[in-house]
DNA sequence: AGGAATTTGTGCGTATGTATC
DNA sequence: AGATACATACGCACAAATTCC
């Protein structure tokens, strides 16, 4: 009843998932590469295969891990073909169709309202990379996309050396990558800037989602607001 | 290389899983109901307990069991309480926000529009019900609310033998309850009927969602669409 | 091409811990 | 306090996929 602090402690297979996390943030195993096999790190860390083998679940299905049957156990990283898109939500009308991104805009900025935003009290010294976006499905313009990230990630960031996918440049220049996402979706009168890109008239009010996204070291690292025009695309959840 | 049809079976703990998924929904155990204990089951068919473990577990991340230490594994029956709202993803700006449901209208209509959201080369003749609600959150009406499903599952719909939450009264009534859904998410000019319920002006760009729901016999049983105020509520969605 | 070695996936059985009744 | 039921943990054997020679 008085039900007091539970003293347990966690289970086995969980203080090994947060152990290997931990080494994996820290930067033991880099991404692609291949952990020991499960029997060898099961005896490493002195578990039952069984127990590791669950610790690796949990870790796979945090998105963390990749695990290759006859071929070993692999930090994962975001992939280079199709799939770089994995949390880019929006389609055309009549389904599907390839994202590709235009940057417009590079620029070191001070804000407030995005500090706010990351949380932490925001310090309005803070400096942040702005990067503003247009964004395509096949050939056709569908949203534009304001992008807010630390400052101190990069000394300089221009145009012309920033990888299409925001989220390989993370990985490869930062040394993050992104594991899971929060998106707001609602309307609102779009920007100037961003009726400018869509060609639509000013104003006009556009589909809007706001998005959080959390990196693998456990901190929000990116947050980003997009305007998508109505009549060319939709945001497409599938929930469980 | 030539890859012809794989012709291994499914694993054992698959095929065990879609077996109890089958009598579930044949009604074998209904909602709410325990099943026999993990070593029971085990015994009855003749697999070992961790096999069978394996199996609940593949239900339970479906959303069908429920399994509680020390009291047994649960069919899933939509809860009474909050949790009602387990799709519900609208939430007010500053967040959350208590749901609840307003029928206006109820009506039994002919519609080849939602014949075709229903996929099955929608039938012209067939007859669906039709509900009309207002949703609040909290004190506040922030969204207008369409939904169809096929005519056969009532004789009978009014107004008053409606339950606030729809998908409870398709468990008591219909014996069937949703396991997913699909979302899109954009922005559209809203029908007459919707802005007069959510006192705006004729004609304003709203929020908007179109939905279809699977139940667990498999199959699409709703399609519905809502309109909500981006001045009161978001669309709020967590990705990994 | 093909077989051996390696590595993860599946399945079984058992013992013990922990929550519930 | 005792019985029951799910959760965790261990260990082993074999299957399936991949890699290496």
């Amino acid at each position: 009843m008085s039900s007091s602090k539970k003293k347990t402690r966690l289970p086995l297979y969980v203080q090994v998932s947060e152990l290997l996390h931990r080494e994996i943030a820290a930067g033991q195993w880099v991404p692609g590469e291949r952990l020991p096999t499960e029997s060898q790190l099961a005896q490493d860390l002195d578990v039952a295969v069984g127990t590791l083998r669950k610790a690796l679940t949990v870790l796979e299905e945090d998105g963390l891990l990749e695990r290759r049957q006859g071929s070993g156990t692999y930090v994962r990283k975001p992939p280079e073909g199709g799939a770089v898109y994995q949390f880019f939500r929006l389609e055309l009308l009549n389904g599907g169709g390839m994202p590709r991104a235009v940057t417009q805009s590079v620029a070191l900025l001070k804000s407030t309202d995005v500090a706010k935003q990351f949380g932490k009290a925001g310090n309005p010294d803070k400096q942040y990379w702005r990067i503003r976006r247009l964004r395509y499905l096949n050939q056709t313009p569908v949203a534009a996309e304001e992008i807010w990230f630390d400052g101190r990630h990069a000394e300089q960031l221009s145009v012309e050396d920033m990888h299409e996918s925001l989220y390989v440049h993370y990985r490869e220049e930062f040394d993050f990558w992104m594991t899971h996402v929060t998106d707001e979706v609602s309307c609102q009168e779009a920007p100037e800037w961003a009726c400018q890109l869509l060609n639509t008239p000013v104003p006009t009010t556009l589909g809007w989602i706001s998005r959080q996204a959390w990196a693998n070291n456990g901190r929000i690292e990116e947050y980003s607001q997009t305007w998508f025009d109505p009549l060319q695309s939709r945001y497409v959840a599938r929930l469980s």
